[in-house]
Formats: C-alpha cells, sequence, structure tokens
RNA sequence: UAAGUUAGCUGGACGGUCGCGGGGCGGUGCAUCAUCGCCUUGAGGAAAGUCCGGGCUCCCAAGGGCAGGACGCUGGAUAACGUCCAGUGAGGGCGACCUCGAGGAUAGUGCCACAGAAAUGUGAACCGCCGUUCCUUGGAGCGGUAAGGGUGCAACGGUGGGGUAAGAGCCCACCAGCGGCACGGUGACGUGCCGGCUAGGUAAACCCCGUCCGGGAGCAAGACUCAUUCGGAGGCGGAGACAGCAAUGUCUCCCCUGGCGGCUCGUCAGGCUGCCUUCGAGUAUGUUGCAUCAGGCGGGCGGUAACGUCCGUCGCAGAGAGAUGACCGUCAACAGUUCGCUGUGACAGAACCCGGCUUAUAGGCUGACUUGCUAG
RNA sequence: GGGGGCGUGGCCUAGAGGCUUAAGGCGCCGGCCUGUCACGCCGGAGAUCGCGGGUUCGAAUCCCGUCGCUCCCG
C-alpha cells in the first residue's frame, strides 16, 4: 500500500535548542487541537523540520516515549506530502496518551491542512 | 473437595511489510566524513523511589584523642550493609505458620495529664476493718492495719492455707520475678537446685554501654586534545649585493608615517594599538571514562542454609533532545458467548557499574504443608 | 546527579506528647441594625490534621514507610 517512490529528503530532521523551539512559538502560527498543538513556521530551508514536545504532565515516561515514537511516525509517513521549508512543533496534550496511532494521525492531518503546508501535488484521499 | 499457610518461577510466543540506535565486513565518493548493501545485536523484575552498602575517580589529611553519625538478642555469610541464612526469647494463631528498633530502668537526670490519699520516696490511711478514750441513738479524737472498696494504663508480687484484735512474706506450699551454683550448648539461652522475700512504666525522652565508620565530592567524577582568549619569550617593510655552511650581520636603492627645516635635498625616529613563530594556562567543541565483570547458565564438591570453591559453556543494550514504532496474520491465556465469534492484556523505560531494601503490578505455573468435610 | 522545605475547615496561618471538643483571620450561612446596600454587632455550620503502620496509658506532635507539591546547587 505504500508508495514506492521515497521523498528526497529521506532523514527526519528534528529541532534540538531551546531557541528554535522559542523561534517557531513565537513567530510561528498555532494550530490547536484535542489531541495535540501545531505550530508552524516558513523557513527558506530546502526540507522541513520537526520539533516535538510531551511534557510531564501527559503521563509517566513509558507514556511519553510511546507517544513520542508515534508522532514521529506519523511525520515520517507524511513526509512526502508536507511542503519543504517549514519547521512544525507538535506539542501533546493530556488527551493524546489515550488516542491510538490512526486517530493522531487524522487529527495531525487536518491541523496541518488548515496551517497551509500541506503540498497539492499528492493527493491524500490515497490513503485515509 | 473446601478454606488457608508458605517457598519459588514467569511477566506472552512466532511470522510478514515499512522505519530506527550500536557493532562488524564490503563497495562508492576525497583518505576525516558521507552514503549504499549484507550480517549481527538492541530495556526490567522492578530499569522506579534514591532508603542503605560498595566498586571506580579526584581533592584534602596521613599520628592520637574528643566530638559526630549509624547499628543494637546470638552465631554465621559477604567486598560491604540497616541485607541474607540458621537459631534463642517474647507476642499472635486450633494449626501449617506469622510478627518483633529484642542491649541497659541496679550509672544518673527528666516525664507519668485528669482522676486518685498517694505516681517512686525507705514513704502513703479517702472510704473501710480493728483496738482504745470521750459524749454516748450515733459520732468525734488517738493508735494499728495495705486484706477489701474506689481512682487510674499502671497502686509497691499473685493464688491458697496458717496466723491475728484486725491485718501484713509475719510463716508455709506453688507460680511469676531477682541473685547464686551445677549441667547442656560456640553463644543468645534452656533445665535443675538453693537463697533472701520484692524490685512500677517510659530509653522510636536525654543518656550509658558495646560494635563499626579517615573527611568531602560525585561519571556533569576524572583524563587527553585544543578554535576563540590570556600570559611569557623572540622576530618582523620590499628588492639587490657582500660576508658566512646556516642562523644572521653590514651596505646600497626604493616605499610609507611623523618630527626638525621656507622648499627639492638633507637629517632623525619609527615601520609595533598590527602580524608571525614558540612555550605555558585553558573555555567551547571533540575523544575517552563506556561496558569482561564481586558476570550469566549448567554440573560436581563442602555447608542445615545464606554462601564458598572447581570445571564446562556463553558474550548479553549502550544514547546525548536521547534508539523498540505503525499495520496485519496464527497460536496460547482470561472474560462474555446466540458456539459463528467478540473484547481484554497489568505495573512500567537503562544513562558509570554492582549487592540489597522499599514501593507498583493483569494474569499464569510449580513444590511443600495445615485444618475441616466426604469416601475407601 | 546532589540537597532542603512543606502538607491542619473553601483560602492563609498557629499549635511542638495530655490542661483542646485542634485556636485565629478572611470567606460562607442565619439574625439584628438601615427605606436598601455596605460597615458594624450577635450566633452558627464547616477538620479521616496527606495516607498506612508502629512506640506510648494517650500522637496533629515522636519513629518508619509511602504519596503529592515546591525550592536550591551543579
Amino acid at each position: 500500500m505504500q508508495s514506492k517512490k521515497r521523498s528526497p529528503a529521506k532523514l527526519l530532521e528534528t529541532l534540538r535548542r531551546n531557541w528554535e523551539f522559542q523561534q517557531v512559538f513565537r513567530v510561528g502560527k498555532s494550530i490547536p487541537g484535542r489531541e495535540i498543538v501545531l505550530y508552524g513556521m516558513r523557513t527558506r530551508r530546502k526540507h522541513a523540520r520537526f520539533g516535538f514536545n510531551v511534557s510531564k504532565k501527559v503521563g509517566c515516561a513509558v507514556v511519553r516515549n510511546r507517544l513520542r515514537r508515534r508522532l514521529r511516525e506519523i511525520c515520517r509517513l507524511f513526509l512526502g506530502e508536507i511542503r519543504t521549508g517549514w519547521d512544525l512543533v507538535l506539542v501533546a496534550r493530556s488527551d493524546a496518551a489515550e488516542r491510538d496511532f490512526w486517530s493522531l494521525r487524522q487529527a495531525f492531518q487536518q491541523q496541518a491542512q488548515r496551517l497551509g503546508c500541506w503540498s497539492e501535488q499528492a493527493q491524500p484521499a490515497g490513503k485515509t
């Protein structure tokens, strides 16, 4: 079911420094949701970058690890559909700990489309 | 068969597609590095809390004492422990068995509210009991008495008998407690005998005694490497010639800046708020510490056991914003089933490493034992 | 990684083995006052002392374990 054509940016590059997160929070737009809050900011880079923020209020270390891995997997699968030149930060809320993978994926897809970083060439109707 | 006690084990398994961290091999680009392919490997019984004990590393000290802290029945195990094992004693349970911070109250100090006469001191009479004196229905005074009542968590050994005016270890028997002796045991202690008749509780109050502990910091310890930086030393405009093996020195010409000089010229100073070389300190960064060790598994021997020892075998995570995720199928477990199937899967994530303790935990498995009931 | 502090009515504090039935202030409720509200006065309700266990005759207090919050250093 997966397309064999890989996107040119193979590696999932992540934000690491605190000032990078603060820049996205300060400059970019925010799309709030029940499970996650999506922050986005346009850059001049050739690829998209992602940051994940799961605070201690969400749950214990196992819950936080699993949620961050799920969000990372969602971003990896949607890497071809995201426009290049965006820095995105996914902040998990406490309701995200009870959701499964598919509802998280659907929520992220809707929020990314509202933010405007979704590319028009890829057809999201093929996957569901 | 029902209820229960206890000692352990396990913490889903297999496969497919996409994807990730470490290691090894090979290819390509440019050798650090990047990328691709293949192989291999990749969280726990508690990884948790950080409550103890160590290893390891650095600094200070290097002797002795005080102080301080921890521990506290006995013997053993261990690198060490507050842990473990085996015993002793006390308490609880019909029992299997469980629990115990379990030294000292005769070293000293403190406290024991309220109630009660009295709360620890060679001392105590509230109601009673008895004797006696006085008025004399009944009471008052004095004396004796700790057996009875009452208070209290606790009242100066308990029960029974003798004894007495009434009583009292005043006397006797047994019991509890204290001291001594003998025997058994490594020891805690147990058993027996004898003695004088009595000593409150509290040390998770201060304290005393005994044992142990160098102190402090912690892998963000520490070590190496060093951009920037700081400090020391030395040198420095360009070209040419000469001397010299060279470093270097001298001379000539030219260039720049400034002073003197009215100017060309001349003369003097500098080419230095900079750069280069080298040495040292040392931050960011990078490398290391970093996973082969009080190691796991199996077996033999010693020991009741904890554990020790020997042999064989295995190689088993190592990140630096932090690697295990998503989907599907089969089997196993549990629950509900209309017997087609459907649903559920606990607690929870290594960060230098070990030994423990404590806490959380769906379920499943095994062994031993106790008390009932039934049947033989 | 290392260390400290706190938890008491809805909120902020006190209490430090018994004299306490846990005290005070703000808040809440009822009444009085006022034409009404506020202020003031009187009265009242409201506490598993974070949780579990132990020591003691007796625990909010002492000891042990545990949970939560918060702060500091690197």
